[in-house]
DNA sequence: AGTATTTCATACCTAAATACTAAGTTTTTT
DNA sequence: AAAAAACTTAGTATTTAGGTATGAAATACT
């Protein structure tokens, strides 16, 4: 089980704006150079993030995009189900799925907890959070912070 | 993310294997008449098995699987590392991987303590566990529970 | 008005992994 | 000797991952 470069590249994605310091509109060719993610794989990346309304977007030259909310009210949990579709750790919990032998499984109550597990952690964690231990570990690897121009 | 139907087939094989009650032998042609898992292909994933050390086997007539130690002293964690490969969330913090980028990446730091969330939760499991939780489940659904003859 | 630059959208492609099946070999019991 | 089981290797079909390619629509600048 691992999650896939989707969502990884997504939540790399959002941090980078939620790093920007400046009221800007961030393109995806400075990311494609800061952070080597392809353009083009990017732009099918962003699209899924889109219908969570966490992205404000602007066409054309100057165009990009910038974070719709405060990293703070911008839930990772919801960014990863975007991203990889659902949460669930086996396809069993996956909404659609219905198996008859479900009442009779003899591990689907483990994977249930584990399902749980994962929810309540990835639903405690907001974008700003996570900007938090990035800075926190830049600081243990005795990084100067400079953050985004 | 999810776990492959190797690790879900694997962990029902060892579930029903602590679930039968006599001293005996369990054959694969059993786990395929009442699990419906393909036997070929259950034969594939009992491998992966093997060198945790946690199956006793015997070949020919009357042969077959049972568990060589006390499904309390059987670790989730280990059984589903076997099966899965590794226990890593994202492919960056698998063992033989390497990145340059990881002193600078944006998101690893979460990366690492989902994982260890979830590890700390399969450490903590043993099979008797997820038998109890099997057994508290066919309770609440008001089932006979007859075990495994 | 025209051009450059960006997002947006659809379609396509390739390699790898998943989830098996097939066919046999070895070991043990009857 | 025969049957039945675990073991082993090889092959295969399908799906998913991880992208490219191409172009349309919108915006900004000249």
């Amino acid at each position: 089980m691992k999650y896939s470069t989707r969502t990884r590249y997504g939540l790399r994605f959002l941090v980078y704006l939620a790093l920007v310091e400046e009221d800007r509109y961030v393109q995806l060719r400075e990311l494609e150079q800061q952070e080597r993610i392809s353009l083009r794989y990017l732009e099918q990346i962003v699209r899924l993030l889109k219908p969570t309304g966490v992205l404000l977007s602007s066409r054309g030259k100057y165009g990009g995009y910038k974070l719709a909310r405060n990293p703070e009210k911008i839930s990772i949990a919801e960014m990863v189900s975007s991203l990889e579709g659902d949460l669930a750790p086996i396809s069993c919990l996956s909404h659609q799925y219905s198996c008859d032998r479900k009442p009779d499984c003899l591990t689907l109550p483990m994977w249930e907890e584990l399902q749980e597990v994962i929810n309540k952690y990835l639903r405690g964690k907001t974008l700003k959070d996570v900007v938090a231990q990035y800075r926190e570990n830049r600081a243990r690897y005795g990084k100067i912070e400079t953050g985004v121009q």
